[in-house]
DNA sequence: AAAGCTCCTTACCGATCGGTAAGTTTACCG
DNA sequence: CGGTAAACTTACCGATCGGTAAGGAGCTTT
Protein backbone atom coordinates (compact mmCIF):
# COMPACT_ATOMS: atom_id res chain seq x y z
CA UNK A 1 0.00 0.00 0.00
CA UNK A 2 2.69 2.55 0.86
CA UNK A 3 4.63 0.69 -2.12
CA UNK A 4 1.74 1.59 -4.65
CA UNK A 5 1.71 5.28 -3.05
CA UNK A 6 5.35 5.85 -3.18
CA UNK A 7 5.50 4.44 -6.93
CA UNK A 8 2.41 7.30 -7.47
CA UNK A 9 4.09 10.04 -5.72
CA UNK A 10 7.36 9.09 -8.14
CA UNK A 11 5.36 9.10 -11.48
CA UNK A 12 3.19 12.32 -11.05
CA UNK A 13 5.05 14.25 -8.29
CA UNK A 14 3.36 15.46 -5.44
CA UNK A 15 1.12 17.59 -6.74
CA UNK A 16 0.58 15.95 -9.81
CA UNK A 17 -0.22 12.63 -7.56
CA UNK A 18 -3.87 12.49 -6.22
CA UNK A 19 -5.73 10.17 -3.82
CA UNK A 20 -8.50 8.77 -6.08
CA UNK A 21 -5.24 7.21 -8.14
CA UNK A 22 -3.71 6.28 -5.36
CA UNK A 23 -6.34 4.40 -3.45
CA UNK A 24 -7.69 2.91 -7.25
CA UNK A 25 -4.48 1.50 -7.68
CA UNK A 26 -4.62 0.09 -4.27
CA UNK A 27 -7.86 -1.52 -5.10
CA UNK A 28 -9.56 0.26 -2.39
CA UNK A 29 -12.00 2.86 -1.77
CA UNK A 30 -10.78 6.50 -0.77
CA UNK A 31 -12.07 6.54 2.76
CA UNK A 32 -10.41 3.71 3.59
CA UNK A 33 -7.08 5.38 2.03
CA UNK A 34 -8.15 8.40 4.83
CA UNK A 35 -8.77 5.65 7.21
CA UNK A 36 -4.84 4.70 6.98
CA UNK A 37 -3.20 8.08 6.64
CA UNK A 38 -5.54 11.01 7.22
CA UNK A 39 -4.41 13.43 4.61
CA UNK A 40 -2.25 13.42 1.40
CA UNK A 41 0.84 15.36 3.53
CA UNK A 42 0.61 12.49 5.78
CA UNK A 43 0.55 9.57 3.35
CA UNK A 44 3.76 11.36 1.52
CA UNK A 45 5.61 11.20 4.69
CA UNK A 46 4.56 8.03 6.07
CA UNK A 47 6.10 6.79 1.98
CA UNK A 48 9.37 9.74 2.78
CA UNK A 49 10.25 7.71 5.67
CA UNK A 50 9.41 4.44 4.42
CA UNK A 51 11.72 5.13 1.90
CA UNK A 52 14.44 7.54 3.41
CA UNK A 53 14.93 5.27 6.67
CA UNK A 54 15.73 2.41 3.72
CA UNK A 55 18.08 4.30 1.83
CA UNK A 56 19.83 5.52 4.87
CA UNK A 57 20.36 2.31 6.96
CA UNK A 58 21.41 0.57 3.24
CA UNK A 59 23.95 3.25 2.47
CA UNK A 60 25.48 3.88 6.10
CA UNK A 61 25.34 0.45 6.46
CA UNK A 62 27.92 -0.17 3.34
CA UNK A 63 29.57 3.01 3.96
CA UNK A 64 30.76 1.58 7.43
CA UNK A 65 33.25 -0.97 6.02
CA UNK A 66 34.94 1.68 4.12
CA UNK A 67 37.94 3.28 5.08
CA UNK A 68 39.54 5.74 2.80
CA UNK A 69 37.55 8.63 1.14
CA UNK A 70 37.87 7.02 -2.24
CA UNK A 71 36.01 3.40 -0.54
CA UNK A 72 33.12 5.57 0.94
CA UNK A 73 32.60 7.25 -2.10
CA UNK A 74 31.98 4.25 -4.33
CA UNK A 75 30.33 2.48 -0.62
CA UNK A 76 27.71 4.90 -0.85
CA UNK A 77 27.04 4.17 -4.77
CA UNK A 78 27.03 0.57 -3.52
CA UNK A 79 24.97 0.89 -0.93
CA UNK A 80 21.81 3.66 -3.24
CA UNK A 81 22.47 0.49 -5.74
CA UNK A 82 21.38 -2.39 -3.94
CA UNK A 83 18.58 -0.38 -2.04
CA UNK A 84 17.24 0.45 -5.35
CA UNK A 85 17.72 -2.95 -6.73
CA UNK A 86 16.13 -4.71 -3.87
CA UNK A 87 13.17 -1.98 -3.36
CA UNK A 88 12.66 -0.20 -6.54
CA UNK A 89 14.83 1.85 -8.86
CA UNK A 90 12.40 4.50 -8.58
CA UNK A 91 11.90 5.38 -5.03
CA UNK A 92 14.40 7.66 -4.71
CA UNK A 93 12.44 10.21 -6.81
CA UNK A 94 10.24 10.50 -3.44
CA UNK A 95 13.32 12.14 -1.40
CA UNK A 96 14.80 14.19 -3.98
CA UNK A 97 11.25 15.69 -5.96
CA UNK A 98 12.03 19.07 -5.91
CA UNK A 99 8.74 20.57 -5.85
CA UNK A 100 6.46 20.33 -2.95
CA UNK A 101 4.67 22.48 -1.02
CA UNK A 102 7.28 25.19 0.57
CA UNK A 103 7.01 25.72 4.42
CA UNK A 104 5.45 22.19 5.20
CA UNK A 105 6.19 19.21 7.04
CA UNK A 106 6.54 17.43 4.33
CA UNK A 107 9.74 20.26 3.09
CA UNK A 108 11.08 19.67 6.15
CA UNK A 109 11.17 15.90 6.20
CA UNK A 110 12.74 15.82 2.62
CA UNK A 111 15.32 18.17 3.83
CA UNK A 112 16.48 16.06 6.44
CA UNK A 113 17.11 13.14 4.73
CA UNK A 114 18.94 14.87 1.80
CA UNK A 115 21.23 16.15 4.82
CA UNK A 116 21.81 12.80 6.33
CA UNK A 117 22.68 11.71 2.41
CA UNK A 118 24.56 14.86 2.23
CA UNK A 119 26.20 14.39 5.36
CA UNK A 120 27.54 11.02 4.62
CA UNK A 121 29.37 12.26 1.03
CA UNK A 122 30.22 15.12 2.26
CA UNK A 123 32.58 13.18 5.23
CA UNK A 124 34.15 11.57 2.44
CA UNK A 125 35.08 14.52 0.27
CA UNK A 126 36.41 16.28 3.36
CA UNK A 127 39.24 13.55 3.60
CA UNK A 128 40.08 14.94 -0.38
CA UNK A 129 39.22 18.68 -0.43
CA UNK A 130 40.63 21.24 1.70
CA UNK A 131 38.20 24.38 1.03
CA UNK A 132 35.13 23.98 2.59
CA UNK A 133 33.38 25.47 -0.29
CA UNK A 134 34.82 23.41 -2.45
CA UNK A 135 33.64 19.93 -0.57
CA UNK A 136 30.35 21.28 -0.66
CA UNK A 137 30.46 21.63 -4.29
CA UNK A 138 31.97 18.29 -5.08
CA UNK A 139 29.36 16.83 -1.90
CA UNK A 140 26.54 18.16 -4.00
CA UNK A 141 27.58 17.51 -7.48
CA UNK A 142 28.45 13.75 -7.09
CA UNK A 143 25.12 12.98 -5.42
CA UNK A 144 23.34 14.42 -8.56
CA UNK A 145 25.25 12.53 -11.00
CA UNK A 146 24.04 9.58 -7.99
CA UNK A 147 20.64 10.91 -8.69
CA UNK A 148 20.71 10.88 -12.43
CA UNK A 149 22.90 7.42 -12.86
CA UNK A 150 19.39 5.94 -10.64
CA UNK A 151 17.20 7.99 -13.50
CA UNK A 152 18.93 6.55 -16.05
CA UNK A 153 19.16 2.80 -14.25
CA UNK A 154 15.28 3.14 -14.34
CA UNK A 155 14.85 2.40 -18.23
CA UNK A 156 17.27 -0.03 -18.18
CA UNK A 157 16.22 -3.28 -16.53
CA UNK A 158 19.18 -5.15 -18.27
CA UNK A 159 21.60 -3.53 -16.07
CA UNK A 160 22.44 -5.05 -12.99
CA UNK A 161 23.58 -3.38 -9.47
CA UNK A 162 26.82 -5.26 -9.30
CA UNK A 163 27.00 -4.34 -13.30
CA UNK A 164 26.44 -0.76 -12.56
CA UNK A 165 29.27 -0.45 -9.54
CA UNK A 166 31.77 -2.55 -11.67
CA UNK A 167 31.17 -0.07 -14.66
CA UNK A 168 31.40 2.60 -12.31
CA UNK A 169 34.44 1.61 -11.00
CA UNK A 170 35.89 1.00 -14.20
CA UNK A 171 35.20 4.49 -15.15
CA UNK A 172 36.50 5.95 -11.99
CA UNK A 173 39.93 3.42 -12.07
CA UNK A 174 42.43 5.94 -13.92
CA UNK A 175 41.40 8.50 -11.88
CA UNK A 176 41.20 6.58 -8.63
CA UNK A 177 44.34 5.93 -8.82
CA UNK A 178 45.49 9.16 -8.27
CA UNK A 179 44.42 9.75 -4.83
CA UNK B 1 6.34 37.83 -19.17
CA UNK B 2 7.83 34.25 -20.09
CA UNK B 3 10.28 34.94 -17.54
CA UNK B 4 7.25 35.08 -14.52
CA UNK B 5 5.85 32.18 -16.42
CA UNK B 6 9.33 30.09 -16.48
CA UNK B 7 10.22 31.38 -12.71
CA UNK B 8 6.53 29.93 -11.39
CA UNK B 9 7.01 26.65 -13.25
CA UNK B 10 10.63 25.86 -11.82
CA UNK B 11 9.05 26.73 -8.22
CA UNK B 12 5.88 25.00 -8.66
CA UNK B 13 6.16 22.43 -11.38
CA UNK B 14 4.26 21.87 -14.25
CA UNK B 15 1.26 20.08 -11.96
CA UNK B 16 1.74 22.91 -9.00
CA UNK B 17 1.83 25.81 -11.32
CA UNK B 18 -1.38 27.33 -11.80
CA UNK B 19 -2.36 29.79 -14.55
CA UNK B 20 -4.01 32.00 -11.96
CA UNK B 21 -0.56 32.46 -10.23
CA UNK B 22 0.86 33.02 -13.23
CA UNK B 23 -1.46 36.23 -14.64
CA UNK B 24 -1.63 37.92 -10.93
CA UNK B 25 1.98 37.84 -11.13
CA UNK B 26 2.25 38.96 -14.82
CA UNK B 27 0.13 41.62 -13.45
CA UNK B 28 -2.75 40.59 -16.16
CA UNK B 29 -5.87 38.70 -15.74
CA UNK B 30 -6.13 35.33 -16.94
CA UNK B 31 -7.72 36.02 -19.91
CA UNK B 32 -5.08 38.23 -21.21
CA UNK B 33 -2.94 35.32 -20.34
CA UNK B 34 -4.81 32.91 -22.64
CA UNK B 35 -4.74 35.17 -25.32
CA UNK B 36 -1.03 35.31 -25.87
CA UNK B 37 -0.57 31.44 -25.19
CA UNK B 38 -3.76 29.56 -25.65
CA UNK B 39 -3.38 26.87 -23.47
CA UNK B 40 -0.92 25.71 -20.45
CA UNK B 41 0.79 23.44 -22.24
CA UNK B 42 1.73 25.89 -24.78
CA UNK B 43 2.75 28.46 -22.40
CA UNK B 44 4.98 25.67 -20.79
CA UNK B 45 6.45 24.59 -24.49
CA UNK B 46 6.77 28.65 -24.97
CA UNK B 47 8.85 28.69 -21.86
CA UNK B 48 11.06 25.38 -22.85
CA UNK B 49 12.00 26.80 -25.86
CA UNK B 50 12.92 30.56 -24.40
CA UNK B 51 15.08 28.50 -21.99
CA UNK B 52 16.02 25.74 -23.88
CA UNK B 53 16.99 27.11 -26.96
CA UNK B 54 19.68 29.98 -25.06
CA UNK B 55 20.76 27.39 -22.75
CA UNK B 56 21.91 24.98 -25.51
CA UNK B 57 22.97 27.91 -27.76
CA UNK B 58 25.50 29.01 -24.57
CA UNK B 59 26.60 25.56 -24.44
CA UNK B 60 27.05 24.83 -28.13
CA UNK B 61 28.76 28.43 -28.57
CA UNK B 62 31.02 27.35 -25.15
CA UNK B 63 31.80 23.64 -26.53
CA UNK B 64 33.02 24.87 -29.86
CA UNK B 65 36.16 26.33 -28.62
CA UNK B 66 36.93 22.86 -26.99
CA UNK B 67 39.08 20.20 -28.70
CA UNK B 68 40.28 18.09 -25.79
CA UNK B 69 37.29 15.68 -24.31
CA UNK B 70 38.56 17.11 -20.76
CA UNK B 71 38.15 21.11 -22.36
CA UNK B 72 34.84 20.20 -23.93
CA UNK B 73 33.72 19.08 -20.84
CA UNK B 74 34.83 21.87 -18.88
CA UNK B 75 33.44 23.97 -21.37
CA UNK B 76 30.05 22.11 -21.56
CA UNK B 77 29.79 23.33 -17.80
CA UNK B 78 31.35 26.93 -18.30
CA UNK B 79 28.56 27.38 -21.00
CA UNK B 80 25.89 26.48 -18.59
CA UNK B 81 27.04 28.18 -15.70
CA UNK B 82 27.45 31.45 -17.85
CA UNK B 83 23.89 31.20 -19.47
CA UNK B 84 22.53 30.46 -15.69
CA UNK B 85 24.33 33.01 -14.16
CA UNK B 86 23.02 35.92 -17.03
CA UNK B 87 19.62 34.90 -17.02
CA UNK B 88 18.21 33.31 -13.76
CA UNK B 89 19.75 30.50 -11.83
CA UNK B 90 16.83 28.37 -11.50
CA UNK B 91 15.45 28.23 -15.33
CA UNK B 92 17.32 24.82 -16.13
CA UNK B 93 14.67 22.97 -13.78
CA UNK B 94 12.35 23.97 -17.15
CA UNK B 95 14.00 21.60 -19.23
CA UNK B 96 14.66 19.02 -16.09
CA UNK B 97 11.51 18.67 -14.19
CA UNK B 98 10.50 15.34 -14.07
CA UNK B 99 6.97 15.43 -13.57
CA UNK B 100 5.06 16.39 -17.05
CA UNK B 101 2.16 14.40 -17.96
CA UNK B 102 3.02 11.54 -19.96
CA UNK B 103 2.49 11.38 -24.03
CA UNK B 104 1.90 14.94 -24.44
CA UNK B 105 4.06 17.83 -26.37
CA UNK B 106 5.35 19.05 -23.90
CA UNK B 107 6.88 15.64 -22.34
CA UNK B 108 8.56 15.22 -26.16
CA UNK B 109 9.64 18.90 -26.17
CA UNK B 110 11.85 18.36 -22.82
CA UNK B 111 13.60 15.25 -24.25
CA UNK B 112 14.32 16.52 -27.29
CA UNK B 113 16.36 19.45 -25.14
CA UNK B 114 17.74 16.56 -22.91
CA UNK B 115 18.95 14.87 -26.28
CA UNK B 116 21.03 17.68 -27.61
CA UNK B 117 22.68 18.51 -24.19
CA UNK B 118 23.05 14.83 -23.87
CA UNK B 119 24.91 14.17 -27.48
CA UNK B 120 27.47 17.35 -26.67
CA UNK B 121 27.80 15.01 -23.56
CA UNK B 122 28.21 12.26 -24.59
CA UNK B 123 30.38 13.44 -27.60
CA UNK B 124 32.87 14.23 -24.95
CA UNK B 125 32.86 11.14 -23.01
CA UNK B 126 33.37 9.10 -26.15
CA UNK B 127 36.75 11.01 -27.04
CA UNK B 128 37.62 9.47 -23.20
CA UNK B 129 36.08 5.94 -22.82
CA UNK B 130 35.46 2.80 -25.23
CA UNK B 131 32.71 0.89 -24.16
CA UNK B 132 29.23 2.65 -25.36
CA UNK B 133 26.98 1.78 -22.25
CA UNK B 134 29.90 3.33 -19.75
CA UNK B 135 29.80 6.42 -22.47
CA UNK B 136 25.93 7.14 -21.58
CA UNK B 137 26.33 6.09 -17.98
CA UNK B 138 29.46 8.84 -17.63
CA UNK B 139 27.18 11.11 -19.47
CA UNK B 140 24.18 11.00 -17.98
CA UNK B 141 26.24 11.08 -14.44
CA UNK B 142 27.91 14.58 -15.77
CA UNK B 143 24.77 15.69 -16.73
CA UNK B 144 23.25 14.84 -13.11
CA UNK B 145 26.14 16.77 -11.61
CA UNK B 146 25.75 19.91 -13.14
CA UNK B 147 22.26 19.63 -12.85
CA UNK B 148 22.63 19.16 -9.23
CA UNK B 149 25.45 22.05 -8.96
CA UNK B 150 22.87 24.74 -10.28
CA UNK B 151 20.56 23.54 -7.98
CA UNK B 152 22.97 24.26 -5.38
CA UNK B 153 24.53 27.47 -6.72
CA UNK B 154 20.93 29.07 -6.64
CA UNK B 155 21.36 29.35 -2.80
CA UNK B 156 24.76 30.47 -2.91
CA UNK B 157 24.06 34.04 -4.69
CA UNK B 158 27.54 35.42 -3.40
CA UNK B 159 29.55 32.76 -5.52
CA UNK B 160 29.95 34.07 -9.12
CA UNK B 161 29.95 32.10 -12.61
CA UNK B 162 33.27 32.44 -13.08
CA UNK B 163 34.48 31.57 -9.49
CA UNK B 164 32.47 27.78 -9.89
CA UNK B 165 34.38 27.39 -12.75
CA UNK B 166 37.43 27.86 -11.50
CA UNK B 167 36.78 25.59 -8.28
CA UNK B 168 35.43 22.70 -10.92
CA UNK B 169 38.19 23.31 -12.77
CA UNK B 170 40.77 22.89 -9.37
CA UNK B 171 38.94 20.10 -7.75
CA UNK B 172 39.07 17.91 -11.29
CA UNK B 173 42.94 18.93 -11.88
CA UNK B 174 44.18 15.99 -9.96
CA UNK B 175 42.16 13.93 -12.01
CA UNK B 176 42.73 15.89 -15.56
CA UNK B 177 46.19 15.55 -14.78
CA UNK B 178 45.46 11.92 -15.73
CA UNK B 179 44.03 12.55 -19.32
C1' DA C 1 -22.93 62.06 -30.81
C1' DA C 2 -23.15 57.47 -32.25
C1' DA C 3 -21.14 53.55 -34.11
C1' DG C 4 -17.29 50.54 -34.35
C1' DC C 5 -13.04 48.50 -32.81
C1' DT C 6 -9.45 47.15 -29.74
C1' DC C 7 -8.18 46.00 -25.10
C1' DC C 8 -9.08 44.10 -20.93
C1' DT C 9 -11.89 42.46 -16.81
C1' DT C 10 -15.53 40.31 -14.14
C1' DA C 11 -17.86 36.38 -13.70
C1' DC C 12 -18.73 32.17 -14.84
C1' DC C 13 -18.32 26.87 -16.80
C1' DG C 14 -17.56 21.77 -16.04
C1' DA C 15 -14.07 18.85 -14.11
C1' DT C 16 -11.28 17.45 -10.55
C1' DC C 17 -9.02 18.17 -6.36
C1' DG C 18 -8.54 16.85 -1.01
C1' DG C 19 -11.55 15.35 2.39
C1' DT C 20 -15.99 13.53 4.81
C1' DA C 21 -20.90 12.14 6.21
C1' DA C 22 -23.99 8.73 6.08
C1' DG C 23 -25.39 4.48 4.83
C1' DT C 24 -24.63 -0.48 3.40
C1' DT C 25 -22.50 -4.82 3.57
C1' DT C 26 -20.15 -8.44 6.16
C1' DA C 27 -19.07 -11.19 10.00
C1' DC C 28 -19.32 -12.65 14.40
C1' DC C 29 -21.67 -13.52 18.94
C1' DG C 30 -25.62 -14.89 21.58
C1' DC D 1 -32.32 -16.67 14.02
C1' DG D 2 -31.59 -11.38 15.96
C1' DG D 3 -28.47 -7.92 17.13
C1' DT D 4 -24.36 -5.43 16.94
C1' DA D 5 -19.98 -3.83 15.75
C1' DA D 6 -16.50 -3.55 12.48
C1' DA D 7 -15.28 -2.89 7.43
C1' DC D 8 -16.16 -0.72 3.49
C1' DT D 9 -18.63 2.10 -0.30
C1' DT D 10 -21.52 5.51 -2.46
C1' DA D 11 -22.31 10.03 -2.76
C1' DC D 12 -21.42 14.21 -1.61
C1' DC D 13 -18.90 18.94 0.18
C1' DG D 14 -16.38 23.41 -0.79
C1' DA D 15 -12.34 24.90 -3.18
C1' DT D 16 -9.61 25.26 -7.06
C1' DC D 17 -8.23 23.83 -11.44
C1' DG D 18 -7.87 25.01 -16.83
C1' DG D 19 -10.44 27.56 -19.89
C1' DT D 20 -14.17 30.92 -21.82
C1' DA D 21 -18.34 34.00 -22.61
C1' DA D 22 -20.03 38.35 -22.19
C1' DG D 23 -19.59 42.83 -21.44
C1' DG D 24 -17.51 47.16 -20.03
C1' DA D 25 -13.71 51.22 -20.85
C1' DG D 26 -11.21 54.06 -24.02
C1' DC D 27 -10.23 55.70 -28.63
C1' DT D 28 -10.88 56.54 -33.39
C1' DT D 29 -13.84 57.29 -37.32
C1' DT D 30 -17.83 59.25 -39.53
Amino acid sequence: MLEVATEVFCERGYAGASMNEIAARCEISKPMLYLYFESKEKLYLACLTFVGDGLIAAIEKSVAGAHSPTEQVLATAAGLFSFAEQRDRAWWGVIYAETMPADTAVAEATIGYRDRIYAVVARAMSGVLDDPLDVELAAHALIGAGESLLRWWVDRPEVTAAELQQRLVGILAPFLGRL
